[in-house]
RNA sequence: GCCGACGUAGCUCAGCUGGUAGAGCAACGGUUUCGUAAACCGUAGGUCACGGGUUCGAAUCCCGUCGUCGGCUCCA
């Protein structure tokens, strides 16, 4: 925690409106404190669209308590005290905070507890500061505005809970979330673009335009696509197909399921099982007894151990006391200890084992790479083969925490546009820059402009753990990305301990047009597995060496991108991704019309264009604003003029009437423009 | 997973402190023949998420389960 902590010049960088956020955090903490004096406060700080103060209050806060508390807050504003800066000492700091006096209106019995662990944390030497706004102080770094009174607007907006310091093992805290601005106007305005982002809101919008649905029936996070979505997914997988092909790549294809062994070669058991559905276990009668009982021995053996550690501890603490027990005899107990627990640990792995040995497990697959693995190394390979590019639109799963889950940003099931690159070393940065590459000819295709690429390193520290116990190779792989990225001159950050268990890697963080934050696509190193599934080609000298191997997925999975790209287009698609790209409507029903109709419909369809007719009773106007309701690219409108003079009358979704054009010409223009995937 | 809010017709929502469920749109059946964002009439549609409890009586109150949403990194 400490090396992160920032000082207090950093601190005291903060924009214009963090200030005015974090005095209007003291000023909630004020009012809270008037109604509730029993209030302890942790940290208020300000946040991307406000701030929020962390308080522990016997007293639950509902949204129904916003009125009173605003109340307070509004006449600590009104009475406009000035924020006064005072350095303490640290005992002086202390001594308020035994009072009860730091983030309170006078002093009180209690403590303040939080802010008392808080002083303990500052470094020797770093200055402490107080501010005070009328009768309450607080421990503050600040910087705050000159009075109160300069809060302009401001209202609270929400309730969480959150642990003390964000650690699960700390208590509990309610969180009130709120947020402030200069002017009225501004708060206004803030307001009015949430409602605005809420209309682009991709579950808002999958739901009008029947692109997907969730069913409980069918759970949690898996997503099924109506026929309109489906049509962009098949859409993306020709886009990524033609692309893939031109660059090289072969398709494969590969089971939603493979045996643990496979998982325990890739490293995904254990690295990643976490995040995995538990397995399938396929037993026969007289194993699952078996296996039963080999549960029932291990909580049986955990349970002696238990007893027997204890009485060993006892011992030791005995010992301890007598004060003529010498050094090494209290040493040699303690190495008692540790050898016992060896010894069990030892025992509770031969019980999982004999357990792991019965029957078949397998696995719904969450990552393709341990199959295109094996299609690596199904065949003999040389240095001419590659680099050898596998190709899959992958379907994964993967167990998100219930809490993690978000519409289709956030799912179980998934389908990625995935590739595996094996290559030798000379090859890494060409195949490297050229994944690079396909994403940004990519996001210029869907005008995708705000991005960031993050590359994600191992923290040494959590080796064995969270990432493969390889530091050289993580180091020279890391370097190695890292100078790529340099020579290509492609901005990126450096984020510690995002890695992928087996290697770096890049992502790309993009943001939709109402803000929301994606990481759309992934270009990871991979140096793990094809060691561990031994992967090898024989290279020119007639020795056998290990490729390195790049998982790549330039438009993440469908569910992710299509959600993005709902947002990113507020569900007004291009016409080559539009579910409906024409829909007729007739003014009127007489025969020679329809035919008319139905022969334009018919040419449409036979060079692939998705088009509807609609012959219903409404009146044009009432055909129009269903179509323009569902968003509809494109909407040819046919009467009787247009049938005598062999014309179409075009609109276009968020255009309008575009006027008549002959036949042959509206057609083809509409044809180009979905070949070349106009914007 | 944890904390909180929410769950009423396909959709958007109403239903006050408990008295037996309602509107608009969509759907369906008619009438209407309309030139660029809604013609008219009618019909049907609900185990008020699910399960339990309190009560003479529950969509409404209580408990549990499931689901959705917000938050759980941003440190005086």
């Amino acid at each position: 925690m400490d090396e992160d902590r920032k000082t207090p010049e950093q601190r005291a960088q903060m924009t214009d409106i963090e200030r005015l956020r974090h005095s209007t955090a003291h000023v909630l903490a004020t009012a809270i404190l008037k109604i509730w004096p029993e209030a302890q406060f942790a940290a208020g700080p300000p946040v991307d669209n406000g701030f929020y103060y962390d308080v522990d209050l016997p007293h639950r806060i509902s949204p129904d308590d916003f009125e009173k508390i605003e109340a307070e807050m509004k006449k600590e504003i009104k009475a406009n005290h000035p924020f006064e800066r005072v350095e303490v000492s640290r005992d002086e700091a202390l001594a308020l905070g035994t009072k009860g006096r730091l983030a309170a209106l006078s002093d009180r019995n209690e403590p303040s507890k939080f802010k008392l662990d808080i002083i303990e944390n500052i470094p020797p030497g770093e200055t402490i500061s107080l501010y005070r706004n009328g009768d309450f102080i607080d421990l503050c770094a600040g910087p705050h505005v000159m009075r109160t009174g300069n809060i302009g607007a401001f209202k609270l907006t929400s309730l969480a809970s959150a642990y003390y310091k964000g650690d699960e093992k700390n208590p509990q805290l309610q969180r009130v979330y709120g947020t402030a601005f200069k002017t009225r106007k501004e708060l206004d305005d803030y307001f009015a673009m949430l409602e605005e982002a809420k209309k682009r809101d991709h579950r808002k919008l999958g739901r009008e335009l029947e692109l997907f649905v969730f069913d409980d029936d069918v759970g949690p996070g898996l997503p099924m696509f109506l026929p309109r979505g489906a049509v962009i997914a098949e859409e993306l997988e020709k886009l990524a197909k033609e692309t893939e092909f031109a660059a090289g790549y072969q398709r494969v294809r590969t089971p939603h399921i493979a045996r643990e062994s496979l998982y325990r070669k890739s490293g995904h058991v254990p690295y990643y099982v976490e995040s995995m559905f538990p397995p399938m276990e396929l037993l026969e009668e007289g194993d699952r007894k078996k296996l039963e009982n080999l549960a029932i021995a291990k909580a049986k053996h955990l349970k002696s151990f238990d007893e027997a550690s204890e009485r060993v501890w006892v011992r030791f603490f005995d010992e301890l006391k007598k004060p003529e027990t010498s050094r090494e005899d209290l040493f040699d107990e303690l190495g008692l200890i540790n050898a016992a627990e060896d010894a069990d640990r030892a025992q509770i792995a031969r019980i999982d084992e004999l357990s792991r040995s019965l029957g078949d497990r397998y696995y719904l697959k969450a990552m393709n790479c341990p199959h295109h693995h094996k299609l690596f190394a199904a065949l003999p390979r040389s240095y001419r083969d590659l680099p050898l590019r596998l190709a899959e639109y992958g379907t994964d799963y993967r167990y998100e925490k219930s809490g993690e889950l978000f519409g289709l940003m956030r799912v179980r099931s998934l389908q990625m546009n995935d590739a595996h690159l094996y290559m030798t070393p000379e090859q890494f940065e060409a195949e490297f820059n050229a994944v690079n590459q396909m994403y940004l000819n990519y996001f210029k295709l869907f005008g995708i402009d705000k991005y960031l690429m993050r590359f994600s390193t191992h923290d040494p520290a959590k080796l064995g753990q969270k990432f493969v116990d390889e530091p050289e190779l993580w180091k020279k792989t890391e370097d190695m990305t890292r100078n790529v990225l340099k020579n290509s001159g492609i901005n990126f950050v450096e984020v510690p301990n995002e890695a992928a268990f087996y290697g770096p890697k890049i992502d790309v963080q993009a943001w939709s047009v109402i803000g929301r934050e994606f990481s759309i696509a992934t270009n990871q190193v991979d140096f793990a597995q094809p060691r561990s599934f031994d992967l090898r080609y024989k290279d020119r000298d007639n020795t056998e060496k290990t490729p390195i191997c790049i998982h790549r997925a330039p438009l993440g999975t469908h569910e992710r991108f299509i959600g993005f790209l709902i947002e990113h287009y507020a569900g007004n698609f291009p016409l080559w991704l539009s579910p409906e790209q024409v829909r007729i409507l007739t003014i009127g029903d007489e025969p020679e019309l329809l035919d008319y109709a139905r022969a334009i419909l018919n040419e449409l369809r036979g060079h692939q264009v998705r088009a509807e007719i609609d012959i219903s009773t409404d009146k044009i106007n009432g055909k129009i604003q269903r179509a323009e309701q569902m968003k509809v690219h494109t909407m040819f409108v046919i009467g009787k003029r247009d049938l005598e003079a062999k014309v179409i009358s075009v609109r276009v979704h968020g255009r309008g009437n575009l006027g008549a054009t002959p036949r042959d010409e509206v057609i083809s223009t509409l044809l180009e423009q979905i070949k070349t995937r106009a914007a």
